[in-house]
DNA sequence: TATTGTTATACTCTATAACTATA
DNA sequence: TATAGTTATAGAGTATAACAATA
């Protein structure tokens, strides 16, 4: 309250921004702390689930999809194949790449995942009902889609949202 | 409902949670990229709003408030001091206690964030008009409010809201 | 020569413990 | 003895560059 105003203390965009960030972290490591029984963090949830949604892909292509560095997403594979979750296929035809694909146990495993995702998300909107929800899915839905998020891509977002370069002021 | 699918592709609980985590984490990033002209990160900024907010607390209590780790929080002090824009003052009652204040040049670079705060709530929420702006910032903040989270507080929820922040304890 | 996967390295942030100076 | 601040150190995550195998 000294002078200058705090754009962050009071309802505004500042303020609703601000929460947003909070509660997205708190949701993170919420989600870290719920998937630590499964000896796995949220970039091996976020790696399993890419390979369950097109499996065979190259390690570049998930890297770039999931916003990670390559050499970040070797030591994450390693990881799971080393827990025998998944495996690297070399591909015949270009023996540069190397396809990830599930174990039995890796198909488990996201099950797993996807039911612990579910109740996360339940805790975190418990206080609201149905129709709040709904509502709240509809507003942070248009924020992600204006934002060129989806639910397929960008744990990481590595490069801010540089392919949509109209929310940088010039 | 909850069997094998994978919760966090379509609308439900856990798809919602999970692009509030997306938007979360797009939020705090582009917050930081924003922050890099004034050579601050994201915590710099906490730490000089939360003296702003009542100046003169000691180390310890600021590191509580923002779930900081003290020794953490010495090295975003020693930036800020070398940076001219905070100083730390001994308490003559109890010399073991740093207390922390502004220079003339901290209170400016702390109305400066409030700034860049606002224009980049003005650009996250751009697509919605006022009153869905007014009604994601009432549904988050019955979010924010039910797990613990408050506009004073917690930058970083070390504890993840589990035991819900006990204040001023210096 | 370019690309895929990999290794090596540096820097930051988190976390824990030990140390100092005060009380 | 206990507390505030500090230092030291180890571990993750992020980022860049260099390298081997392959094209």
């Amino acid at each position: 309250m000294t002078g200058g105003r705090d754009d962050r203390s009071g309802p505004g965009p500042g303020w609703t921004t601000f929460i947003l960030t909070q509660l997205g972290t708190l949701g993170s490591r919420q989600f870290a702390e719920r998937l630590k029984p499964l000896g796995l963090t949220p970039a091996h949830a976020g790696l399993l689930r890419a390979v369950g949604q097109e499996p065979g892909r190259s390690q570049q292509a998930l890297a770039a999809q999931l916003g990670l560095l390559p050499s970040r997403l070797v030591a994450l594979v390693d990881e799971l194949e080393r827990a025998g979750l998944m495996e690297r296929r070399r591909n015949p035809h270009d023996r540069r790449h190397h396809a990830l694909h599930f174990s039995a146990t890796g198909e488990d495993t996201l099950r797993k995942i996807g039911r612990i995702a579910h109740q996360h998300g339940q805790d975190m909107l418990e206080p609201l009902g149905e129709q709040d929800r709904a509502a709240l899915g509809q507003l942070l839905g248009r924020l992600a889609a204006h934002h060129g998020l989806t639910p397929k891509v960008h744990p990481g977002y590595r490069d801010l949202g540089r392919e949509h370069q109209r929310t940088e002021a010039g």
